[in-house]
DNA sequence: CGGGCTTTTGACGCCGCTCAAAGATAGTGG
DNA sequence: CCACTATCTTTGAGCGGCGTCAAAAGCCCG
């Protein structure tokens, strides 16, 4: 069952205030905003937005984590997008999306009405800049995820998305010494373009090597930083992905 | 050697006057881009940018093919991107690219320096929007990929490459006789995540197959679009690329 | 006609997928 | 508190698709 609604935040205190849709703002806008927002709660696993079904919201995730994927014929499914607090689903001049959205863990989001909010985008600059930057931002994620889909060997992928949680995780600049795994095997493989096996098997060997550690099955830590770099095939300041 | 500058064209003579990022301006905004409008073209296989270098031009695809691409570090290279005319090289707001734009054929860019541009683009609503409408379709067409290059197997990989291409080149829904391969085997392999034997055996397939013909080595027809479409993998409506 | 490209074709081997089964872990109800 | 089940994860064995290496063939242009 879905977790219980959040009950209305102000805006002027809401965690993603200063990166999302909204950040860029005045105190105007942001009552405009208000007016028209109202908050939904998934669980984790739950289906948020079919492909192709008519979008009656936009919306800006305020916390948890949700997906994007892409099925083929024969259900083979990649992954095409990550959400993280203060993304934004969905988009302005659009009435349908062409993946299906889920949400990885509980999962809260702030909902506009389409309508109103696609002429608050016409009216607001702020508002549409911002929502160009987010997209810029996506898509040089997407492009660094093109290249590890396209070019990089298993060990790589794993390696790169090892450390891409490890930055994530980082709070100014402190290694953190556990560090959580928020998916399943399966979805980390849906994720890189893998087998839930060969994750499995690449993630272990890390483990071998002494690269990293296991606690629990869902919380490793980082033995040796600079072989973890070395293996994921970047170059010296390469690929950010997230 | 780089092909001729062409003369500056008035804006609205240009032929991407209605589709590129100046498609909403008014008379007023055009007079502005105008005045800080200046083109440079480049030969096939030359580079326009590279990956980290300051960027002083953001520009407009006026004529011909460029692609993205990004480099491991042992030279294994993915495109990420193609530009056709009407697409926007550069972004408001960011000083350097994480990729290298060459180009594919001989190209021609409308540049305008970076400083001012930026500049037009917090004034000018119609810019903005338009540059987010132009980022929000590159994301679309970036996703589709990843599920190529994550998902599909060489021959899917191929068949839907040959599909866009058809796809590009129909008029009117007319079913053209002779499609151009605008690219090498090599950018192809690069273009799709493969190697060029692995593409020159499935292009050598499908024709073995009866799927499409050659005539050329750089021009092919259809004989069965749909065989053509099984072998894509995708679902009925499924990816556009492009 | 010759040299440098791109493309084709073949032989071979390996990485990662498939199939299968056993082991962990967590949640549920008695 | 302990079976019992469902789900997730690990591990193994085997195979096949695609990459690698190599060489020949076709094409372009001087």
């Amino acid at each position: 069952m879905p977790p219980p609604s959040l009950n209305a935040v102000r805006c002027s205190e809401c965690p993603i205030r200063h990166r999302a849709v909204c950040a860029r703002c005045d105190e105007d806008e942001l009552a405009l905003l208000e007016s028209m927002k109202s908050y939904r709660s998934f669980a984790a696993g739950e289906p948020i937005l079919w492909r192709g079904e008519p979008l009656e919201f936009v919306a800006s995730l305020v916390s948890g984590v949700a997906s994007l994927s892409k099925t083929l014929e024969d259900g083979r499914t990649q992954m095409v997008g990550l959400l993280l607090p203060s993304d934004f689903i969905g988009r302005p001049g659009r009435a349908r999306i062409d993946f299906d959205v889920t949400a990885t863990t509980d999962v809260t989001l702030c909902c506009f009405r389409r309508a109103p909010f696609e002429r608050l985008v016409e009216d607001t600059p702020h508002v549409a800049q911002r929502l160009m930057e987010l997209a810029l931002d996506e898509l040089d994620v997407a492009r660094d995820w093109m290249l590890l889909l396209g070019r990089k060997t298993a060990r790589e992928k794993i390696a790169t998305f090892v450390l891409m949680l490890v930055r994530r995780s980082q709070i100014d600049g402190q290694m953190p010494t556990r560090i959580a795994l928020p998916m399943t095997r399966d979805q980390i493989a849906n994720f890189l373009g893998l087998t839930l096996e060969t994750v499995s098997r690449q993630l272990n060997a890390l483990k071998k090597e002494g690269v990293i550690s296991f606690t629990d099955r869902r919380y490793f830590g980082i033995e040796d930083l600079a072989s973890l770099h070395d293996a994921t095939g970047d170059d010296a300041d390469g690929g950010v992905l997230v």
